[in-house]
DNA sequence: GTCTATATACCGATAGAC
DNA sequence: GTCTATCGGTATATAGAC
């Protein structure tokens, strides 16, 4: 314990790879400039690459992140009911959760989206396919009780969830933008955890099979 | 008329701008080289500039023929039903058609919500705000009518029918990549058309009143 | 209209002094 | 652990010959 300020008790690397993290979310992998992530940091790049490494090892540090926080968040989900309708509303708030925690992480999987997942080192792409399997599972599990129509196809599903929340995350950067060019915008009266629930219920109302209520 | 090959019979314009689409696409505004562009239209670098301008002109060109197509199918699907659910499915088939006629075209409007619309010229967030005010005008218009819950957000609503078909048509080369890289996924057994079909009718279920039939 | 050559600037990464 | 200086490569964009 001494008196140094908060900052300068936060280690190098992970001020490094919080200023990582700004900067992919902003330009992209190949747009990201490693200067300027020290220069955020506030560590000469030499240390950059001392504390952390190379371009890649600092993206692959903001994914562990994300993704170590999300499985565990989804292991929560799927264990914490039984009912199919209240499972698929868990891995949503799971997912949305996790964007909420770290706002940067819809905005770098929307790039990776874009990018067929070209940057992702391994950890990342095996992160993602868990998530899709949790999804599947759920589904498929609805499906097989009845509560979910019998054509309701997993993928899509996972889409939808994952789809809604990582747009409505990014969505308002973009309304910004619209709004100082000039252009009309419809309102956003609503934040992300109440837009993951609304988009949840139009899903769910559109799989559930007729008869089931909740 | 002459026995020149198909190839050459293009404008040299054209070709340069079909070259941006894929590299625009693939690398983003920011990765993309202008020398790989000059490179697959086959034409000197200092050609393309005397052609069709810097990189905002070749992004401009690009975008400009997307939401132009994409306008006047909005238009017409606006006008070609009275009835707010087959206007918003029309809407949402607007949008495919554009993304199956123009491939690159998602992936791009991807990148850019991640971007949040930096790199867009006026032009394109213009023909973003119509196709929003669109989608707007058949919700509000469904639950005037009482054919739309009286609660459904238009903007999440467009949010639904647009990232769908969105993330559908980007899903797939992450899909390979998954695969190259071992982690297993779910099947994917239908194509942009069939998925946009499919999340249509639940987005439709969803947000339908009670006792409203098709 | 077409090309070569280049100006100007920047980037990722490291060597080497301290 | 920390910094300065720099290497080697590459980017956008243009000048100027033909």
């Amino acid at each position: 314990m001494n008196d140094s300020t908060h900052e300068s008790t936060v280690p190098t690397a992970v001020r490094i790879l919080a200023a990582a993290e700004e900067v992919f979310a902003e330009s992209g992998y190949a747009g990201a400039r490693v200067d300027e992530i020290a220069r955020r940091a506030g560590v000469n790049k030499a240390m950059l690459y001392y504390h952390v490494g190379d371009k890649a090892a600092l993206y692959g540090g903001v994914l562990r992140t994300y993704f170590q926080l999300l499985a565990g968040k989804l292991a929560d989900a799927l264990a914490g009911s039984e009912d199919p309708r209240e499972r698929l509303r868990r891995l949503q708030v799971a997912f949305a959760d996790t964007a909420i925690v770290h706002p940067h992480f819809p905005q770098i999987m929307l790039r990776e989206i874009a990018a067929g997942g070209a940057n992702l080192p391994l950890e990342a792409l095996q992160g993602m396919g868990r998530f899709m399997s949790a999804t599947r599972e759920v589904v498929e599990d609805g499906c097989a009780r009845g509560v979910f129509r019998a054509d309701v196809e997993p993928l899509l599903t996972h889409v939808m969830v994952v789809g809604s929340v990582v747009f409505a995350a990014n969505g308002l950067r973009l309304l910004t933008r619209l709004a100082e060019a000039g252009v009309a915008t419809p309102e956003v009266p609503y934040d992300l955890p109440e837009i993951a629930r609304l988009a949840n219920d139009i899903i769910l109302n559109g799989i559930t099979s007729e008869g089931v209520t909740s």
